[in-house]
DNA sequence: ACACGGTGGTTGTCGTGTCAACCTATCCCT
DNA sequence: AGGGATAGGTTGACACGACAACCACCGTGT
């Protein structure tokens, strides 16, 4: 049961989708990076900490509310400590608490406008209403699991 | 001079945006992978050279026509001759061929059918003509150097 | 002849991400 | 009580990408 190759068409719609996401994610990121040294994952999990009242975390929660993997965020935790933008709090037996730190605060703070300017810079701004209406529910639609 | 903070809105079209990107590709970069064990880079590289009539390009050119970095390149072609998929020719001083090999060849035409299906299943039989068409307007715009 | 700048590639280093293996603790079942 | 399964985390190995340094080779201009 062989099945067609994409057509030209096809093939500049995969090509288009590949490249937008692509380069205003790196824009955005080489924005904080040069301004902050935070990269866009620091960033990201920095703003859901504080996003969360005090700061503080449940380790698999966190990596819920991203979509994250529990590695993929073991690592860059491990990272984010060695930094001192985090700490680790052993609570009970087989649950960790991730916690902003003074620093990680400072630094996230000293992000926020960057990135905002930034995501309007290379985004929003660039879209009309509309189109960022369908951004949206495009992505709501892609997201969805296997049907 | 203050920036204000992103609006609730605009955070949730920010997150949207890169939501969708990064979770198409990580399904269409699995597909490929459990079936080939191509990576998505690989893919790339060899449907870009196959596209090319005899399957061999100068290097700089390949690197253009991707719009990769040379040392990107180089590395990914690296690790791509020594499981053999391409080989490297030294034309002239300075000027260096990718050649396709035939297992090369081979595992992109394997792959071929598993991308198209991954690409149809993923992205395009989810949207509509005219998300499809938006998409492809957005990235336009979005690919445009900083204004 | 000699310095200089640009071009084409390679290399090393580091941050990142994925995958699989592992280690504990807890829960549940019989 | 014993024995899985499962949940929460860590770890190691490896692919990937960005960036900067480097090298070798060509031009030019003086």
């Amino acid at each position: 049961m062989s099945i067609k190759p994409l057509s030209p068409h096809e093939l500049r719609v995969w090509h288009a989708f590949k490249l937008m996401g692509e380069d205003v994610m790196a824009r955005v990121g080489r924005d904080i990076a040069a301004a902050t040294g935070l990269s866009g994952p620091d960033f990201g999990v920095l703003s859901r900490l504080a996003g969360c009242g005090k700061g503080e975390m449940r380790q698999q929660t966190l990596a819920e509310s991203m979509g994250w993997d529990k590695s993929r965020l073991s690592h860059q935790l491990t990272r984010m400590q060695e930094r001192e933008l985090i700490e680790r709090l052993e609570a009970e037996k087989r649950v960790v608490i991730v916690v902003l730190t003074r620093h990680g605060r400072e630094k996230l703070e000293a992000a926020r406008p960057i990135h905002a300017g930034s995501v309007r810079r290379n985004l929003l701004s660039r879209l009309s209403p509309e189109q960022i209406e369908t951004i949206v529910r495009v992505s709501n639609i892609l997201g969805e699991d296997d049907e």
